[in-house]
DNA sequence: GGGACTATATGCTCAACGCACATAGACGGG
DNA sequence: CCCGTCTATGTGCGTTGAGCATATAGTCCC
């Protein structure tokens, strides 16, 4: 079988490393990503509920991530969890090394030390 | 007038990143900065001219990069050069801080310390 | 019991991109 | 001189991804 490439998914869109960022501490379930997103990007546009969704979806298609069968007792039985799929970290390293990559070349070209 | 608001354009889309940190060492033509791309990017699927061209375009709309009207002397004719506008600097700083942010929690949550 | 929050999902539309293709000048080898 | 390749910019067409509105329903607490 031809070896899975983790570059033919790089580079991610900014939602789907976000996604896959909030699923690096462990399961979590889809609002949950929703809040840890919006908390971490700040004041910038608020990332829609719907829009969430419809990325999940896309990522379980593409088997970056997986949804739980087990899921922790006296919980809402309305979730999902989802947790990233080996592949999915393989992705998210990926798309890791090329960020540091460009903010390396920011450096080099003098974009990241200046006025705000 | 509304102060202009960098944070209105992040995330930049990857591609759009790339190019305005092709041109941040200096002015450039539109195929020069697509061999920048496509030399940095290593072995990742390569940059189409037609996806460059036209991601150029946008940027131009947005103000994000503009045209020069000056050429260096013995230059081929059919070149159009470019360069960042300072709109466009403070949005590239800005994306690329993003980005550091990004790192860091990936660092943090354990996606950079690991095998290949 | 009523409003805010949690939780997931679909409908509609538009922007961005991938890839094929068009055009044409430059450039070097045979 | 001609031909192929590289340089250089651009358009046509279809697909994907995202923004925003909306639907639905359970939870939580006053």
């Amino acid at each position: 079988m031809d070896r899975f490439r983790a570059e033919s998914f790089i580079p991610l869109t900014p939602l789907a490393f976000d996604i896959l960022l909030a699923l690096a501490e462990g399961e979590q379930h889809g609002y949950r990503i929703l809040q840890d997103v919006n908390a971490r990007s700040g004041n910038a546009a608020p990332l829609h509920a719907g829009t969430l969704y419809r990325a999940l979806a896309r990522l379980l298609e593409q088997a970056l991530i997986e949804e739980l069968a087990e899921r922790p007792a006296e919980d809402d039985e309305r979730r999902r969890y989802y947790q990233l799929t080996e592949r999915g970290i393989a992705v998210a390293r990926a798309e890791a090394r090329r960020l540091a990559a460009q903010i390396a070349t920011a450096e080099a070209r003098h974009l990241l030390r200046a006025p705000a």
